[in-house]
DNA sequence: CATCCATATTCATCGGATCAATTGGAGTTC
DNA sequence: GAACTCCAATTGATCCGATGAATATGGATG
């Protein structure tokens, strides 16, 4: 008999007013009613407007906001974003985040699949001035490696910049948006901490140059292929190293 | 003048009570000092902690239920989700509800590169029983297809499963959950609608055959090479259905 | 020992109050 | 008349307290 309460979350069923409120926000914005950019109407008539108190309302509001739907600006108004891909999937490197431990390698496999194939599209789209800064970036990074104190930050930094680059021209914002968020700052942070082996830090320079490479030469398979190696490289050598560590550590 | 106000927002500077009150659990839990299934402070108590109001950090919770990081029961406490993978990316179906219109091909051709490596990677792992499940499904929706009043929810349910069975056996739970999340249930359900014509309900159906047959002769690359042929298809098949609607009708 | 029930705990929701930031117009100055 | 200054209205941000609803817990009961 006490099942019987159980039965009512059936399909989309009552969950609770606040996500009533979420989705039909959501469904608002699915069905254009709401528009990129477009205002929302202010807190107390839209608490009115779904039949929920205000405070309620900001739950949701904030809720979305934490994904990047909506936007609030104090003593303005709140408005929907742009929605673009690249700021809804910006929470992934959340995720990313949170599994560099157990789940590393699975996102290094699925980031190797998609930046082989943003490579390939890239070597045929990238304009000729951004394969010079390419370039400047690569020449930066050994610059900062030769160092003795070698700066990891900035090495991220660089890594970041030079992948980030990459996938931007790709013609795909979606794949782009997936690529940049695959792996957290905190994971990209990690993986170069790992290589605290010089020889490693030059192979991964070494394998940027052979990208740079095959883009100048706008050979896309050579681009896959070079790039593909490059993320299967950091597999390789985070799997490596985790053999070594033992897996207690989790600072 | 006005736009030097803008300039407050450098780097993480303080954006809100709020946002730091998120930024502080997202952290607890990426230092595990919050582990899945623990259970938090009562809202009280944690409010008093990160020093906000009891309502403010209410907000800040929500925000996090929204991205599947935490659960509450009410009545009973807070919890920390179990933070699998296929949690928190099911935000990202949403985000491709979105974009049906302008962005599908985009999250389309990710998929494309996605499923066919999961296909490729299911060929050699996905278990006997399986097989013959998969199997029954086709089987199922080709009986749906052959009705004269077409179930078209039917046939997006078999799909979906079609799909996702393969994916779940890929090996990695990463790529699973995001090819899963690629298409949206709105996206998938309106690719099908636009599949009045039989003749194209069928096309799909064989593809699905021959990805089927791959798998059961467990060829990695044939199975690639249907599954990419296969949402190339749904692929072409958008574009041409969108070139020919005109894209007045946004119902 | 099993069952039922009262109570405490905890989250859900609500309404209001105060603070802070932005906006837009009234008023002033040159 | 144009530009600037300043103030008040608007609007979100944050906080407080109260009530309702769901769950767990422990005691009473058979």
């Amino acid at each position: 008999m006490r099942t019987a309460t159980l039965m009512v979350t059936n399909g989309e069923a009552d969950v609770g007013v606040i996500e009533t409120a979420i989705d039909t926000i959501k469904q608002m914005i699915i069905d254009g009613e709401l528009r990129p950019g477009q205002k929302l109407p202010v807190e107390k008539i839209l608490a009115e407007q779904l039949g929920v108190a205000r405070n309620t309302l900001r739950e949701a509001v904030r809720a979305l906001v934490a994904m990047r739907v909506l936007q609030t600006r104090q003593g303005d108004g709140t408005y929907v974003t742009s929605l673009s891909p690249d700021l809804l999937l910006d929470g992934m490197s959340f995720v990313a985040d949170i599994h560099l431990d157990a789940g590393a390698g699975e996102f290094l496999h699925v980031r190797r699949i998609l930046e082989a194939e943003a490579t390939a599209l890239a070597a045929t789209r990238i304009p000729d001035a951004d394969l010079v800064h390419l370039g400047d970036l690569l020449d930066e990074a050994e610059t900062v490696a030769a160092c003795d104190p070698v700066d990891h930050e900035k090495l991220v930094a660089l890594d970041q910049d030079f992948h980030a680059l990459i996938a931007s021209h790709c013609g795909n914002a979606v794949l782009a948006a997936v690529i940049q968020n695959m792996s957290g700052r905190t994971v990209r942070a990690r993986i170069w901490r790992g290589m605290s082996d010089p020889e490693a830090v030059h192979r991964t320079l070494r394998e940027h140059r052979a990208v740079h490479r095959a883009l100048l030469a706008r050979d896309s398979e050579r681009a896959r292929l070079h790039a593909a190696l490059h993320v299967l490289g950091v597999e390789e050598s985070l799997a490596g190293s985790r053999a070594f560590a033992g897996e207690a550590s989790h600072d």
